[in-house]
DNA sequence: ACAAAAGTGTTCGTGCTACACCCATGG
DNA sequence: CCATGGGTGTAGCACGAACACTTTTGT
């Protein structure tokens, strides 16, 4: 155990919301991909790999990712905890970065034959502790949807309140009133009316209105639940 | 630029409520240790070091503390961000896993003469990044102050509410109302009432009653400010 | 006209702040 | 008995959840 090496790893948990089942309707899901070798072959794997000498954590994500999905497609990436059991992984030892990733609802990039998305809610065997990286990813996402803007990444440029309502429950994972959500999203300044809207479905009803959302970048709404500065109540 | 060695460092901001100036009242303080070589001689470091083969992040940051402070008086240490520009320090590459620490009021540990306690508000000039990597810990204290009862690990055993005030308003950097500190942690289960009250000080007043900390680990109490799943209104 | 979908309004409860007022002690 | 500090009560506001009601469209 004396001179064994450490290699710093990115790990990423890429998040989109799909529809897999029409019963259903779209669910949160996360980008995998299939081990064709031993260790733990036939097992799913997230995307990453080893930290090169001349890059930040950020800059190897996006590099890592860009071998199984268009980085272009995501729209936010941010960095998380770290795993640093020394016997995390067999072999040599591995200090894994783990990064969010978003994929907005509207894009359907092409991927290479081993990669596939997967219901987070029905993940298939994966490597090593993979499997926990995602739980904790999707604990974060469920989090920052609640105090931040970070919907901004999942949902198209411009959307009905009935679509994102469908983002906002997969990704949460239970059901949120399309009413309340605008006018908490109103209230914190993240969501703005286009002042166009869109043709109605086939079904008939209402044509709804089209919102965006205010930034394009991550922005904290929600900073003191409690215990405010004076004067800020 | 081609064989360049990636070291993994941990750096940690151990934060104590400390009294410099009677006139001033208590402030948020630092541990710093000051360089007596190069690189950087004289300015003022966050105690850490590099991460041996088979230690875990957290207990090498436990191991590097011991050398400036007696860990034992550390009552919370967690995870925070990493720092990994590939420049960020000259030499071989350092990834920074950047901790916070916590050390309750009531302790004075002793300390090595290179190191010393500095305000937040007042910092020396410091190696490197770390005069950033300390405002970012302090921004995540005030930050969990308010959804977690982190603040267990900065007040003693048993305080009374205008104790806990001080510290909070020191940790926070403004003033906070004791009565309503008190129910909102109350509300949250957070502190309880030991039933038993201190002596008043010399200028009279009414004894203060005794509290304490329900947990002494950290919990967080205010999980969703906004989207909570139904039914929990 | 009616169904479907979207949007508005209203009620209710809760959590937080601010501040006035009451209580217990030492000199 | 009064200054000092601690504790209690209360009013007001802002936020969010739930849900009924109205509006706008397609068939």
């Amino acid at each position: 155990m004396t001179h064994r090496i450490t290699v710093h790893e990115v790990l990423i948990a890429v998040f989109q919301v799909r529809t897999f089942t029409a019963a259903q309707g779209p669910e949160l899901a996360v980008l995998l991909w299939q081990r064709a070798r031993e260790p733990e072959e036939g097992s799913w794997s997230l995307p990453g790999g080893v930290l090169a000498t001349d890059e930040d954590l950020s800059t190897s994500a996006r590099r890592q990712l860009a071998e199984k999905v268009d980085v272009r497609t995501v729209a936010h990436l941010e960095q998380l905890s770290i795993f640093s059991d020394p016997d995390r992984v067999p072999g040599d030892r591995r200090i894994a970065s783990n990064f969010l990733g978003l994929v907005p609802i509207s894009s359907d990039p092409t991927l290479p034959v081993d990669t596939a998305w997967h219901p987070v809610a029905r993940l298939p065997a994966t490597s090593f502790d993979h499997g926990t990286v995602v739980r904790h990813a999707r604990t974060r996402l469920v989090a920052k949807l609640s105090y931040t803007n970070i919907a901004f990444a999942l949902a198209p440029v411009e959307f009905a309140m009935s679509t994102l309502r469908e983002i906002y429950a997969a990704a949460l994972g239970y059901q949120v009133d399309a009413t309340n959500l605008q006018r908490v999203l109103a209230r914190r300044k993240v969501l703005e009316a286009t002042g166009r809207t869109s043709p109605s479905g086939k079904a008939g009803g209402r044509p709804p209105a089209l919102y965006r959302f205010a930034d394009a970048s991550l922005r904290v709404t929600d900073e003191f639940a409690a215990l405010r500065p004076p004067g800020q109540a």
